[in-house]
DNA sequence: CACATATACAACTCATTGGCTATATATTCA
DNA sequence: TGAATATATAGCCAATGAGTTGTATATGTG
């Protein structure tokens, strides 16, 4: 992977501004769940309400959230919504993070010797 | 570009908020400017002062959250700390995240018609 | 040692926001 | 139309965190 990126140095301070919120967006865990559930298809609130174990208001103003950034979106059918993924590019950014993640853990288990390892 | 993620399923609570804390790293216009100042190799504290138009604690405050988190390396010299860039995963992100905004401004842009692009 | 400089840290203020409760707004059905 | 259900929204509280000021801790210099 070589040193090409088209976005910092030429950021105004409003791109910055609409980065970070997008960062800032996947920020919470429980918006992440939301994505997370979303991920084999649409579901209704209610279903969303359920599989993520959070109150019905809470997700409803999260799932707002998600879909004023353009993440998601929504489909009203009779007294039902049923929300689905609009952007795959938030699975993209979960798989880097996560990979970077796995490599600061695997880093920092090399730092603590393998002895851990085995110690069950 | 296939559906094949390693992440969220799988993910337990404690790991989902891992995930989301750094992504909250990322949401804050300062640290995504420090990072962008870092872009071209290491720079002191009071350089990034400078480079940020920012206060001297509030820079030490959010570079010492990144280095927490394992993006940034630190070496002392002297009576000045130069940070350096320590995990490239960062700038992996804001391309995918750019480039997710800039997908989403040309669908707005499309959305309201060409029209807009050339009444100046 | 006294002094200047660079960085970190503590304490505070203030704005933001997650989650809650209560309520409003559809929509379906009897 | 009235009741029931699903979703959205408003208002509140508490926690979080960004930015500030002031100070502490090196480190170099005369």
């Amino acid at each position: 992977m070589d040193r090409e990126h088209f976005a910092p140095s030429t950021l105004s301070d409003a791109m910055l501004e609409q980065v970070a919120a997008r960062f800032r967006l996947l920020g919470e865990p429980l918006r992440l769940r939301l994505l997370i559930a979303l991920e084999d298809g649409e579901h209704t609130v209610g279903e969303l309400v359920a599989l993520t174990q959070s109150g019905q208001a809470n997700v409803s103003k999260h799932l707002a959230a998600l879909m004023q950034a353009g993440m998601l979106r929504r489909r009203k059918a009779g007294v039902s919504v049923y929300y689905a993924i609009a952007d795959d590019s938030a699975f993209t950014l979960c798989d880097v993070v996560c990979a970077g993640l796995q490599q600061r853990l695997a880093a920092q288990v090399r730092a603590m010797g393998l002895s851990a390892l085995t110690e069950n």
